[in-house]
DNA sequence: CTGAAAGCGCTTACAG
DNA sequence: CTGAAAGCGCTTACAG
């Protein structure tokens, strides 16, 4: 090899007989070059062991295939199969994914999207974090980058960043109708920090419920953590010992609040109800087996990997609204068993 | 606006009566340009919002500030807190992240890695999978690209894919020497596919220091899920009553096997001890509480960047072979309590 | 079906 | 301290 310099299109052409053109061309599968040159030249590359500069060609085209990836709180099971999901449908469609954890920071956010509006990417997908969104919005907007918000809607102009999520408040009345029907009479919502848009769509349909059924609502927002559902379960006991039944704003709550009851010798299920929400992988294996509200957050990722590339290749604009299938997963934790 | 076109350095330096060389100083942060013109021409740079284009600017520079960050098994928690602590440290740098998913794929990884390569990044950090690596591996060094393998050693040549992992060895014997202080006297190994470099690695010290005491081992290798360390939890019972304590391959396969001894109502702690890997989250929110071998991940994940933006940017090769400390979290998992 | 030429937005010597 | 010019590796009309 005289390497050191990676060969360019320029040494596939000397190599192969023809002009850098045609060798674009090859690179573009396009029609207008005979079978034996396409050959010729994809040998002459293989020779080489050519790689394709994205960078430079994206100079050009500007579609670089780098979708921006920017996401509240990446250590959250839940966000991280939703980021995981997506990323691989994207890679399966030639795209390649930058990733970004803002950790619920609004300032970090707004330098992230700065940093990858720089690197060219086409298209943002983005959990936002909450707080002080509009500029960092108003800047992917001014990039003429296409920007899909997901499971938050945080900006409210839907119409330029279409907002996608799980059906979170017909979860929410699922999980609700199912306590009432296996005996609860008082159930309370745990979790989630008050006044978010999240929390209050996975708390709509129990309000709602519970409302039309005349009972009244018990609500102790908090952090969506398991330390807060176990502390929780502590605090219940004590304070509202008529309470019989939670539906937890997430599964980490809902398994902290099951390590509470298991340390209070209550016993999930036949005495204690509760639904967690999410339906992550832990929720199966806990013990008793915990029952939730699955948004199949995997499907979800797919789906907007879809969508997004929809947007990009075809140029079709989401829906400024859209909501995904939930479904309420029957387990232990919340009937009253065999 | 007149835009739909992005403003380049030429549309700055127009507004700001400067050739657009002085533009490019200005953004390399040049000491040759006078105060004055700097501001002058950061001010045309906010009034325009000028974005920088790093793929242009790549073209001639070769460093676009891209990292790729290749992992095995994303929606592990272990791998996820590692790739998210990296990614958030080579952020604060003013690196941006590519990632990918391999899923345990060979084949998968070696297309991701092709990706990468055209995409131009900088680096790889690649924890790998297993399988037929080396065609990737040798791809990675004919593009020049400065990889560094992490937490898996599968490419054996150190001397130009570095591996960093934290101290797993060591873990695993003072792992097994707490056991034997707490009382046990048969402890199984769980978890971990047999023959794997991780698996050997983290039951080493348990074999030496069980030969040492003239112990005869168990080793229960198999997948490292939570459903795995639950099955294990119940055919221990009946296949080696008198096991009374195990170490597992991860924190998973523990948790696993609490919940398996809980529907046992083998009491965890005083009846049976339980130590696990990698000290995750839930480690300390399990009911008992696990004990576990911290790798501090996170810290690792903050090194592994500094690591690398080290050899990057002052051309400082790292060790063929690093290892970063372990701990030892007692818990009540494996004591026997007040 | 293929070649010569211009240009994408930047950086970097080289003059002045 | 600043300007004019060449070039990074591609793509894309435009001729032939």
């Amino acid at each position: 090899m005289t390497a050191d310099r990676r060969p360019t299109i320029i040494d596939v052409a000397h190599k192969a007989g023809v002009s850098k053109s045609t060798v674009s061309l090859v690179l573009q599968n396009s029609a207008s070059v005979r079978e034996e040159t396409r050959v010729l030249v994809r040998q002459a590359m293989a020779d080489l062991s050519y790689v394709y500069n994205r960078a430079a060609a994206n100079m050009r085209m500007s579609n670089a295939g780098l979708i921006g990836l920017v996401i509240n709180d990446l250590r959250n099971p839940f966000f991280t199969e939703f980021a995981t999901s997506l990323q691989m449908a994207l890679s399966a469609r030639g795209y390649a994914v930058v990733i970004a954890n803002t950790d619920e920071d609004a300032g970090l956010q707004a330098r992230t999207i700065g940093t990858m509006i720089e690197h060219g990417v086409s298209a943002f997908i983005i959990s936002p974090a909450y707080g002080e969104v509009v500029p960092a919005f108003d800047a992917m907007l001014r990039a003429g980058v296409p920007t899909m918000q997901v499971l938050r809607k945080v900006d409210g102009r839907t119409g330029q960043f279409p907002f996608a999520g799980p059906n979170y408040p017909e979860g929410s009345t699922l999980a609700t109708r199912h306590l009432l029907a296996q005996g609860a009479r008082r159930i309370a919502f745990v979790g989630g920090l008050a006044g978010r848009a999240v929390t209050q769509e996975r708390m709509s349909g129990y309000l709602e419920v519970l409302r039309a059924e005349g009972i009244e609502p018990l609500v102790l927002s908090g952090k969506s953590s398991r330390a807060f559902g176990r502390e929780m379960a502590h605090q219940l006991a004590q304070q509202h010992p008529d309470c019989d039944a939670a539906l937890c704003f997430n599964d980490l709550v809902a398994l902290g609040m099951l390590v509470g009851c298991n340390e209070l010798g209550r016993k999930v299920g036949p005495n204690f109800k509760i639904v967690g929400f999410d339906d992550i992988e832990d929720a199966a294996q806990a013990f008793p087996t915990l029952s939730s509200v699955r948004c199949d957050v995997a499907g979800f990722g797919r789906q907007i990997a879809a969508t997004v590339l929809d947007w990009l290749e075809n140029g079709v604009v989401p829906a400024a609204e859209s909501r995904s299938v939930v479904q309420l997963i029957e387990r232990q934790s919340s009937t009253t068993g065999a």
